[in-house]
DNA sequence: TTGACTCCCGTACATTTGTACGCCTACACT
DNA sequence: AGTGTAGGCGTACAAATGTACGGGAGTCAA
């Protein structure tokens, strides 16, 4: 896939409040983004046209004002931006990194059921599938 | 404490090198660098010595060459980055992270033997230590 | 002592990122 | 019709980042 260019991370903070409130006026995201942070309009503004022109988003004009929307989904991002830091801290080794944040110690209690539960599941995944695809043709 | 400027991405790279074979040269790390990819001498020096002003590493002239060590472990700098991370992609939580990477796919069938351990260990660490302690004095 | 080398160091420069100004226009009232 | 207002749009600009050139000084061999 045509990768698109990395976000940084002021777009991502962007991003993330489109994925949140989905389309919407410049003015309403920087509504949102005031709630965390002094930031000017204008500069959120440009955010937005950035984000586009990489990719990330689309907008059209309503009326006076231009909605923009979220295009790359959140899962995506996500998935290439963890790569990305797996990759520069951890040589691309998954593993020291679930052991940091266990270590971390920012898990609950509660939380630790559904970790259980989520290797559970893994590894059943694991035994009943031994060539993972995505398209099940067969 | 007073937070060090955060490092690049091109930074860590070689703060990673340094980490892993210690004190080194230039020359040193450039060659462990160009394993990986095209990178030139004098860029590695660059940021070599960025990392010495950013107060990531020391240097000191052996002879006609500088040789270089790392300063902040790497313990720290690992922690510092995946906070940030966890706080621009998840708004500070660390579940949805440790979710998407048990999810991603990239456990190997004996990584979920150390991780149930990990579990069991944070659980009793959990319940036997109510207020968790640097120092264990008593 | 003259090259040929090696390595440091100052410096440069394009690109990306963070942040924002100010003009222009369509609208909303008076 | 005249003026204030909101928001788009082009544009700017400093700092950070990625990348590298070229001068100078020490070192070794002929």
């Amino acid at each position: 896939m045509g990768r698109r260019q990395a976000l940084s991370k002021g777009e991502m903070d962007i991003a993330r409040i489109l994925w949140d409130i989905g389309p919407a006026s410049v003015r309403q995201v920087h509504e949102l983004a005031s709630q965390t942070r002094e930031i000017d309009f204008a500069t959120v503004q440009t955010y937005l046209r950035r984000l586009e022109s990489k990719g990330y988003a689309s907008s059209k004009l309503n009326a006076r004002q231009r909605i923009y929307s979220a295009k790359a989904k959140p899962q995506t991002v996500i998935r290439d931006t963890v790569d990305e830091l797996v990759n520069r801290l951890f040589g691309g080794r998954t593993m020291p990194l679930v052991r940091h944040l266990i270590e971390a110690g920012d898990i609950q209690p509660n939380d630790i059921i559904e970790l259980r539960q989520l290797i559970d599941d893994l590894e059943s995944a694991q035994s009943v599938e031994p060539t993972p695809r995505k398209d099940p043709q067969s």
